[in-house]
Order: C-alpha cells, then structure tokens, then sequence
RNA sequence: GGGCGAGUAGCUCAGUUGGUCAGAGCGCACGGUUCACAUCCGUGAGGUCGUAGGUUCAAGUCCUAUCUCGCCCA
C-alpha cells in the first residue's frame, strides 16, 4: 500500500471491475420486497453539474446501503431529450454556421439533434461512472427510446379518452424567441424597472379617459377600456365610448370588479388578446379578443401602421406617435415583474393560439390525496406544504409544444371531416368519416410530459414485463427540490392515472448547491470550471466530493460549497487509508475474517471499548440512514474513524502490539482488523473508491465490498466505555499540563498518581498511559493512595483520581496554590449552581428521574474533586 | 400580497421527539521529522446560539413579535 492514497489511480480500475462483475445489476427474488429508484434523468443538452453530483451521491447512497442490507436493489439510468433545451443548443450550433432548423427541415434538423444527443449523452454516462454510481447501466433509458415513446403514446390516449386532454384556443405563454407555447411553470418571474405610460383616449362626444399602461404596444388590441364599478371619478363615463389612439377604433368603457382604483388613474386598456386579466375581463364582457402579434414578436397586420416591426420597436414608435398628437401625460417609472423564458429568457408575450391542455383538477386532487393520506411522504417534511399550495391552485397545464425535437402529439386532423384521431398506433384513416386524408398535429409534447411517466416507462409500463411487475411502485424519488413542481408533482398525477398506484412512497428532496458567494452556479460564470464535478473529482477524488456533498449539509437545504471542505474530506481518505495501511502491516496469518470477536482469548478493557463504541456506532448510523438523515451520518462515522479509533484506539494497541505478549498482540491485531473492516463497510456508501481500496487490503470475506453484509450492531459495554474514557481524560489532563509548562514534547516526565477505585485499571493500562502520556517509567508512582508527595509538584484530579506531575523547577509553589485556589472557587461555583436546581422542588419532581440522578451525580463529582484539591492545598500549606 | 428557509466561534456549517448541545472542519496561536499518516500529531484562544417578549423546573431547540438575507408562489 503506497504512503498515500491516490484517488486518480484507484478509481477507475476499480469501477471498471465493479462494472464487470455485474454488481449493479439487481437479482429478482420474488420472496424479498425491492429497493427501487430511478435516477433523475439529467438532460442531453450538455454536461453534469454539482446538482447533479449531489444527486448522484444521494442515491448512490441509499442505493448501495441497500444492496449491503441484502434488498434486490435497482437504480434504473437514463437520460431526457430536454425538448426546448436541446433544440435551443442544437439551433445555436446551426446559427454558427449561419443556418436555421428551416434551412435544414424537420427530418435533417432532427438527425443533427440525434447526433448531438449522443455526444453528450457519452460525456454525461461517463461522468456519472467517475462519480461512481451502482446504478444498472444495463437497464439505462432515455425519454425518447422506443418503448418510452410507447408509453407517451399510451399515457396521451388513454388521458385523451378520458376527456382529460383537450385542444382549444386560449390565451398562453409564448415565447417569441422559441416561437412556442410554454407552461405556467416554464415563465420565470423577474422584478424589472419599467416605465408606466399614461395614455389619453378620447371619448365621443369630446372629454378623454387617461389609462396607464406597461406595454404601449399592445393598445393596438384593445377592445374595451374598464373602471371599477364603485369608482365615483368614473361611473358617469361607464357605457360610454372611448376612440382608440391611431386606429381609431371605437371601444366601450366598461365596469369591472378586478380593476384596482389605485393603480394609475383608476382606469385601464384592456387588451384581451395579451393580457391574462384582460382576457377574463373580455370573457366576463363578450369582448372581441385581436392579436396583434405574430409568432416571432414581431407586429401582424392588426398593428395597421406599425405591422412588420419588432414589438420594441413598435413600442418606441408607438409612443412617439402617441407624443406628437398630444395623448401622451407623462411617463413614470414602475416596478413590476415580467415574465420569461426558463429556457432563453426572452420575455414572455401571451398570446391566443390553439393548443393541447392537460384538464389537472382530477389529477390533482388524487396526487393531494396520496400525500394527504401517507401513502407518499415528502421529506423534508415542510415541503409538504408547498406542494398541497401548488397543486391546490393548479391550472390547466399546456402541454403542446411548437418544437420538433420529442414526442409528436397522436392526434391525426382529418382533412375532410374536420374529425379528430387519437390512437396509440399511428391511423391510416379518420375513425369518424374513414377518410384517408388526415395528417398528424406537427407539435410535439412537453418533455415533463415524457418525464412524467419516468417511474413506470423505463420499467416497461405499458406492458407487464417482469421488471414493472417486480420494481413497481418504486421506492423513493430523491431530486433537488426545485423541481418538486415540474417533475414531482406530475410524475404523482401520472403514476396515479395510469398505474392506479403512487410511483413511491418517499419522496426525498435534497437542496443546490451554490458556488462560495451562495450563488447558483451556473455554466455562464467566468469560474465554472472550478465547479465542474469532474474537475474536482480529478483533484481530489470522487469519494471526496461526494462526502463533501453528502455530510456538508442537512436536508432540503442549500449548500455552498467549498473547495476547502472537499480537500478536508481528501485528507479524511488519505487519513483512513493510512490507518488501514498500519493495520495491514500488523496483520498476520492468524487474522481471519468473520471472526467472533466475542471470543477472543484475552478480554482487555481498551478492546471492549473500541468494540462498544463501534456498536454505537454500527446502530446511530443505520438509524440515521434511516431516518433519512444522511449528513449526520457521515458525520459520525469520521467522528469515530479520526477522532476515535485513529487517536486512541490504534496509538492505545501500539503498546501491545511492540510489546512482548503474543496473545496481547493477536487480540491488538483481531480488534483492529474487525473494527476497521466494518466501519469501512458503514462507510462505504460515503465513499465507495477508497473503501473498497483498504477492504481488499484487509481480511475480509467475499470478493467485494460493496456486496458486503450491511454491519448489525452488538451490544455496548457501559463499563469499559466508562473506564477508558477516564484513562483518555487523564491522558489529555497531563498532555494539557506539559503544554501548558512547556516540557519538551520529548522529555519523559514523572508522575504520581493516587488512583483510589481506578488502581487496578490504571495498573493494567499502566503502559498505555506512560506511552500516551509520555511519562517515564523509572519514576512513576502509582498506588491508591500516597503518602509522600512532592512539594514542587503540579497537582491534576480527573475524576477519581489525583495525579502529581513534579516537574523539577518549574513550579512555583505560590503560583500552584493559586492555581488551585482557583480551580476550587470554579468548582464552588458549579456546585452552587446544581445546588440551586437541587433544592428547587418543582425541578425534582417534575423533571424525568435520570435527568435529576445525573444533576446529583456530577456534585458528588465536583465535591470529591474539591476536596482533593483542598487536601493538595492543606498540604502545601495554603490554609 | 401569501408561503418557506437561513441568521450559532474569523469563515463554512452541524446540532429531529426541550434536560452534558454550546460542537466540527477550515483559519488563527504555540509546540512537534518516535518506524500509519506533515493530505500529519499534541495543546490552546474564540460564541450572552439575530433582537425583544413568552411558555416551562429546564429553550439555539417550543410560541409571539421584530430586523436582515435568500428562495418559492401570486
């Protein structure tokens, strides 16, 4: 075993052999009940991320804990077409090379998507292979596969036929720059600085109404100008007629409930063709609804004048025009939030046009109620909230797209009959009229809608195959929860539609992770690169990103990370992997694996303690797994590693293991081999490399780790816990000391100790101590108690026992009594204290009798280490 | 406008049924090349747990109000 473990090296051979073997792959026993989880399809637009990573560590996790407890456990693979996403790349790429999808048509446009997906599709499969994912790669499914296509197919027809799809013609989000419609979901809201307009309109018959307005541009489209109904400044103009500026239109002045007195003048445009709350106004008034925009942004010929310019640019215009025949008031500035594309971030226009809508009510009220009634629980739990909110006002989700890159809407238009066709294999007539001349809708679903189905398509679902039969419902859904909404929310309405069955019970929602400033990291940062997983994973190694990722912070919760913590976790696996290169060195032929470590022939107190505290820990970290409290865990298993087993226990075997006993030596060497093999079992699914890397090392029974039994906790031993963490104490009170007079970290030194109950103890660990310690031999004293005891001496009581530390000329009487002087009016004041809590009735009687036993405990404590200090002080003559 | 989260040592963060919970890593100070590890070892300094009330024998831990920051929804 080299000096230092080398990440670089060791990853991949061992990943690779992993592969091989076949580990990842699940077997079938219809007598276990499966751990099942599909991965969050990452997209093919580009490469991994740290969401990603943690993603990937999660489930790694949860993945291989239950692989070791002896679970048929699946983590299904795969990969999402992204539709907008992947088109947009796709298009800039041709933009390069000054091409359009137009130049190239639907057929040739989509091959070169086909060929960019595989790219990054490679590039994603192996990053998630350097993170070291046990996922079942021979299961791997991408949105697009045939047999997902199917599933699409079969989810939109059934849903079809239910009457739960419709089409019609509707006021949407559009995205001019994308020229598609979007989800609710998909348009970001951003608070911008704009400019509020105010605007006259003249009336017939003379006088003007003033409106305010954001977007000038769309009074081209106004067909009605509205008050509130109890605003006195305007009840003598409602009915009457308002002349539309440049087009001259003539629209009534209406009165509506939704129009709020205090925002501008009190009254407002209404343009029902681009405006979500003007298009329900018309609705409520019987109002014509005029588009005045084509699909691009630009202006259509309902703009008269300003038809062919960009909306900006008619906004411009418009607004000149408007100043020139005096109907311009003035121009203020106005805050408000505009909406963009999640994808492009072009500003969002609504805008009438037919499309596809998936009727959410039903699908809703289902998924509420699977979480409602526990069938699904969402941890952390305070996202349960959220998603009742969400799904409580829920509208209709648009689900068409005006894309060429997914799953094409099975719906044949029928040329003759007007007729609509929706079956799950492509029609070659019209089912109402038999015509042959029909054609399919051009559009394409949105990829939510594919991504939806993720549970049970990539199991086969629609057929019964083996797998959907065995793996469904699956476990758990682990994801960021940023797209509990996008993702989530629907994959519950779906999975619930069409299997009849939640896709899981747990959902488990980690938080982002943030660069160091607590930034979203984003591709476009000048600094990305320092946040690519692979970069750092190339570093520092897989097993310490992940770690870092994993124990860096706590459920559904953002993390910032930093470079420093990854090192950290670095040095965590070089530093366990130097203990086991130590404890390899020991090892010998009669070291076997699977020995009963309850057995062994020499029964020594440091043992029973690194055995008990490794029971503890065996059981704190299965529960926490279970608990979903991942980090913690993690936590407490470097706690034990580092601060634990490496500081005490293998520094306290040293004294056996140089010494001259065999059977001391073999029971230090059994210990340390069992202890170590099973901690790094626990921590295997923290850091899977380096763990396999020191188990292969060490006596261990089956080929790999990561197919190891999951540890079961023994029992824990009070007693030898107890006593050697006294033994600790003392050893850190005389370290303490010799810092504190500054004795050369060489220099052996004396000691007495009056041990009292703890002589035999002491007696026995007598080397341990003068090995730890540093004290010397020839001159340490040990006994019950002492009768003679230097002057010049530095006096230390930990718990029962006293320890004289004569260290020759460097103490000062004086400053001793001092010292103890001092140390007696702290410990005064401790006891005063619980006195306080002792003598309060209420404190007695109602707090639990443990918790009242230990108050009492810790005086009697600090009362007998008050009295052997007063003794010490007696002595010195300091009374 | 509604909701959620965060505010704990200089920095990054743990602290899940209220009772050794005042912690870790990094940083800092001092001292260390003894054969597992300087990606290390030993010792130490540093916080009235945002603020103000309240509940309780007992509160970073529960309640109310409030300030700052961030996020989500409308």
């Amino acid at each position: 075993m080299p000096k230092t473990y080398n990440p670089q090296k060791a990853e991949k051979p061992i990943y690779d052999w992993w592969e091989r073997k076949g580990y990842f792959r699940p077997e079938i026993n219809p007598w276990k009940k499966p751990f099942t989880i599909t991965m969050p399809p990452p997209n093919v637009t580009g490469a991994l991320h740290l969401g990603h990573a943690i993603t990937a560590a999660v489930e790694d996790l949860v993945t291989r804990y239950h692989r070791m407890k002896g679970d048929p456990t699946l983590w299904l693979p795969g990969s999402d077409h992204a539709g907008i996403a992947t088109q947009n790349v796709v298009e800039r790429e041709l933009a390069k090379e000054g091409l359009t999808r137009h130049d190239l048509g639907r057929e040739k446009f989509i091959e070169r998507v086909w060929q960019w997906k595989e790219i990054y599709h490679k590039r994603i499969t192996d990053q998630h292979r350097r993170l070291g994912v046990s996922c079942d790669w021979e299961r791997e499914r991408f949105t697009l596969d045939e047999g997902l296509s199917r599933a699409v197919r079969e989810a939109f027809v059934r849903l079809y036929k239910q009457g739960l799809i419709y089409r019609g013609t509707y006021l949407v989000n559009w995205c001019p720059r994308c020229t598609s419609a979007i989800s609710d979901l998909e348009v970001v809201h951003e608070e911008r600085t704009g400019k509020l307009w105010y605007v006259r309109y003249p009336l017939e018959g003379g006088g003007f109404i003033e409106v305010a307005t954001t977007r000038p541009e769309t009074i081209l489209g106004d067909t009605a100008v509205a008050v509130h109904p109890d605003d006195e400044r305007y009840t003598a103009m409602v009915g009457r007629t308002a002349i539309l500026p440049i087009l001259e239109r003539r629209i009534p002045i209406i009165a509506d409930e939704v129009v709020d007195p205090e925002f501008g003048t009190g009254a407002v445009k209404v343009t029902p063709g681009h405006d979500p709350t003007d298009y329900e106004i018309g609705q409520r008034h019987d109002l014509p609804v005029i588009n005045v925009l084509n699909e691009n942004g630009t202006m259509n010929e309902a703009a008269g004048p300003y038809q062919g310019q960009d909306r900006y640019e008619c906004r411009k215009n418009l607004v000149a025009d408007l100043e020139k025949a005096g109907l311009l008031v003035k121009v203020e500035n106005y805050q408000h939030s505009l909406g963009h594309c999640q994808r492009c971030n072009t500003v969002i226009e609504p805008y009438v046009s037919t499309q596809w809508f998936v009727k959410i009510k039903s699908l809703a009220d289902a998924a509420l109620e699977a979480v409602r009634d526990g069938r699904i629980r969402i941890v952390p739990e305070r996202f349960t909230k959220v998603y009742f909110n969400w799904l409580e006002n829920i509208r209709d989700w648009c689900i068409s797209r005006q894309l060429w890159w997914g799953h094409r809407i099975p719906v044949w238009y029928c040329d003759d009959c007007g007729g609509q066709t929706c079956e799950v294999t492509d029609p070659t007539k019209c089912a109402h009229c038999g015509s042959t001349n029909i054609r399919q809708d051009p559009d394409v679903l949105d990829t939510w809608f594919s991504s939806g189905l993720w549970p049970f398509s990539t199991l086969g679902w629609p057929e019964e195959t083996e797998d959907f039969q065995y793996f469904y419902p699956t476990t758990m859904r682990e994801t960021g929860y940023d797209i509990l909404f996008f993702w989530v929310a629907r994959e519950i309405m779906l999975g619930l539609a069409m299997t009849g069955q939640a896709p899981y019970s747990i959902v488990y929602l980690h938080g982002l992770i943030r660069n160091e400033r607590g930034e979203k990291i984003s591709k476009s940062m000048p600094d990305a690169e320092k946040y690519d997983p692979l970069n750092i994973v190339d570093e520092y190694g897989a097993d310490a990103l992940r770690f870092t990722l994993l124990t860096g912070s706590s459920p559904g919760n953002d993390m910032k990370l930093s470079l420093q913590r990854v090192e950290a976790s670095r040095n965590f696996a070089n530093k366990i992997w130097n203990a086991a290169r130590f404890v390899v060195s020991h090892m010998d032929e009669s070291v076997k694996p699977g020995i009963s470590i309850q057995n062994l022939p020499e029964q020594n107190p440091v043992d029973k303690w690194i055995i008990s505290r490794s029971n503890r820990l065996v059981a704190d970290v299965t529960r926490l797994i279970e608990q979903y409290q991942y980090g913690e865990a993690g936590r407490q298993i470097y706690d034990f590693l580092w601060g634990e087993f490496c500081d005490w226990y293998i520094e306290m075997a040293k004294v056996r293991l140089y010494g001259q006993d065999p059977s001391a030596q073999n029971a230090a060497r059994q210990v340390l081999a069992y202890v170590l093999e099973r901690t790094m079992r626990l921590l295997h699914p923290f850091m899977p490399f380096v763990t396999e890397a020191i188990w292969q090392n060490l006596p261990h029974e089956g080929e790999s780790i990561m197919i190891a039994p999951w540890p079961r906790a023994g029992g824990v031993d009070e007693e030898a816990e107890t006593a050697i963490e006294l033994l600790m104490d003392i050893v850190r009170a005389i370290r303490n000391a010799r810092a504190e007079f500054s004795v050369q970290p060489k220099q052996r030194i004396a000691a007495s100790i009056a041990a009292g109950k703890y002589y035999d103890l002491l007696r026995e660990q007598q080397d341990i101590l003068l090995s730890l310690a540093h004290l010397d031999s020839e001159r340490l004293e040990l006994d019950t108690t002492l009768t003679d005891v230097p002057a010049q001496a530095l006096t230390l009581v930990v718990g029962g026992v006293t320890i004289y530390l004569p260290l020759a000329g460097m103490i000062d009487v004086e400053a001793e009594k001092a010292r103890i002087a001092n140390e007696m009016e702290r410990l005064t004041k401790l006891i005063a204290n619980s006195q306080i809590l002792l003598t309060n009735k209420n404190f007695i009687s109602k707090a639990p009798a443990h918790v009242v036993q230990k108050e009492r405990d810790k005086v009697t404590k600090y009362r007998e280490k008050w009295q052997k200090l007063r003794e010490r002080l007696e002595s010195l003559g300091g009374l």
